[in-house]
RNA sequence: GCGGGCUUAGCUCAGUUGGUUAGAGCGUCUGGUUGUGGUUCAGAAGGUCGUGGGUUCGAUCCCCAUAGCUCGCCCCA
């Protein structure tokens, strides 16, 4: 059968199963935010070419959604969440608090070619700290994303790394123009997908063997967070590494003393981002039982990137988390939630001259706050029942003649099977006691 | 932008070395008597075999084209 009446390639439908687990997922991630104090922002899905263009390369450019408007303006959707950021914080620099903390979770859309777990239409949930170089800053951002995945309940490490390490490896490789230093930490991002050895041959023959002869020693720098930042201090000296290293010292140390261990927050040197724009902290984050998955959640340092953008010269740190991919893992590991409706309780239906009062009872339980709802039409109780079951719905009551005539309800509980007559007057209370359990 | 794969029932897929009524599992529906499900039993509905052309006595199967989907590379989330 076509299948050309469905969604459009790389934009999907998602149906109650998997937007509820979602709605969860995002609102666990958006308490976590709120408990540092990080606020919401939304921006238009749709904004000016103007404000897009010249600001994501000649790649990103081609990959922008654009059209003329009705009014035949040049538009174009929002590409992702930071260039939209860099315009509010010109726009309204001076009324915003300092730092400003906000978060922005929104669909972002990029006209790319699919592939597995990627989409043209897909979710973006950013946290930016913007107006401050503090390294509590970069500390915060990464606790937060810790616990955000702790709170989910994934278990993940963040892997950390300073761009300014990276630029001084560059030097002692003797590598000091932009695009030789971009196809340097190109290679080395690449390491958990070919290996250090593909890595090191990649960059002797783009660098030549002594470059090649510090990466590989450099990759191969192994122990504990500590450990590892002495090795690399040794390595590789110089201006450059020195505030790499005492700026993720500061980071690390700081959070390891609030009893982030090694198993939430790791330094690792091979960290690297494809991202140019980055100038301080990186980090990815690794699930750590589907680390095939990729990262669902990175970010970094870029303290020029609203000025390039058009804003003010702000310093900033951010994380964005890949909400799809993010569910996507859940799913693989089987911690998504299975549900397929909120509804607590669903009213039977046995007889049709009961209605006013089946209404009235579900009434009754969603002013108290449970989810309820009552079946419409006309079936056998067994088919409602099976229907009832099928959705997830834990509890059901069955209200005929008889029971009207007595003031009471059944309460049938659908795991169990156990069944009991409550009187209309304890109902909700009765409910929501089984829903606290 | 480059390359591979796929397109048969609502879903997941068989299948025909080209030949009369195209199959399975799951799902859906009906029934196993009146207000009690998840197991089970009996039965039913449901397919222009992606679209257009060609070869052939005959095509879902072969050829060409086209569209859609999908997976890699690049890049990214």
């Amino acid at each position: 059968m076509a299948k050309e009446q469905g969604p459009m390639s790389g934009f999907r439908d998602l149906l109650a199963e998997q937007m509820l687990p979602r709605d969860d997922v995002l609102d666990t991630i958006k308490e976590v935010y709120g408990t540092y104090g990080f606020v919401p922002l939304k921006t238009p899905a749709l904004e000016r070419l103007a404000t897009l263009t010249g600001k994501y390369g000649d790649e990103g450019e081609g990959l922008m959604y654009r059209f003329k408007d009705n009014g035949g303006r040049d538009v174009a959707m929002r590409y992702d969440h930071t260039v939209p950021l860099a315009r509010v914080v010109a726009q309204y620099g001076q009324e915003l608090p300092k730092p400003y903390k906000r978060f922005a979770l929104g669909e972002v859309w990029r006209g790319e070619s699919p592939q597995a777990g990627r989409y043209r239409e897909f979710a973006q949930f950013d946290a930016d700290i913007v107006g401050s170089s503090s390294y509590l800053a970069d500390s915060e951002v990464i606790a937060m994303m810790s616990d955000a995945m702790s709170a989910i309940g994934v278990g993940a490490v963040i892997r950390v790394n300073d761009r300014r390490l990276l630029d001084g490896l560059a030097q002692e490789c003797g590598i000091t123009d932009k695009k030789g230093f971009l196809s340097l930490i190109g290679s080395i991002d690449k390491v958990d997908k070919i290996g250090q050895e593909a890595v090191v041959a990649e960059i002797e023959e783009a660098h030549g063997i002594s470059a090649a002869k510090i990466v590989d020693d450099f990759l191969s720098i192994d122990g504990t967070t500590e450990q590892k930042l002495l090795k690399v201090s040794e390595l590789v000296k110089n201006e450059n590494s020195d505030e790499g290293i005492g700026s993720l010292s500061s980071i690390l140390g700081t959070l390891a003393f609030s009893g982030y261990s090694e198993k939430s927050v790791v330094f690792d040197q091979t960290i690297a981002r494809g991202l140019s724009y980055y100038t301080g902290t990186i980090y990815e984050t690794t699930l750590t039982d589907l680390p095939s998955i990729g990262s669902v959640c990175s970010g970094g340092r870029y303290d020029k990137l609203i000025e390039q953008l058009g804003g003010p010269d702000t310093p900033a740190v951010g994380t964005s988390i890949g909400v799809d991919r993010l569910m996507e893992a859940m799913r693989q590991l089987g911690v998504q939630k299975d549900i397929k409706t909120r509804t607590q309780v669903y009213v039977t239906k046995v007889d049709g001259t009961v209605d006013r009062e089946r209404f009235a009872i579900v009434q009754g339980l969603r002013k108290a706050g449970i989810a309820a709802e009552l079946v419409y039409e006309d079936a056998k109780l067994g088919k409602q029942i099976k229907a009832i079951d099928k959705l997830g719905v834990e509890h059901i009551l069955i209200v005929g003649t008889d029971e009207v005539g007595k003031n009471i309800v059944i309460l049938k509980n659908l795991e169990t099977g156990e069944q009991t007559e409550v009187p209309n007057s304890e109902l909700a209370n009765k409910v929501a006691s089984l829903n606290n359990k």
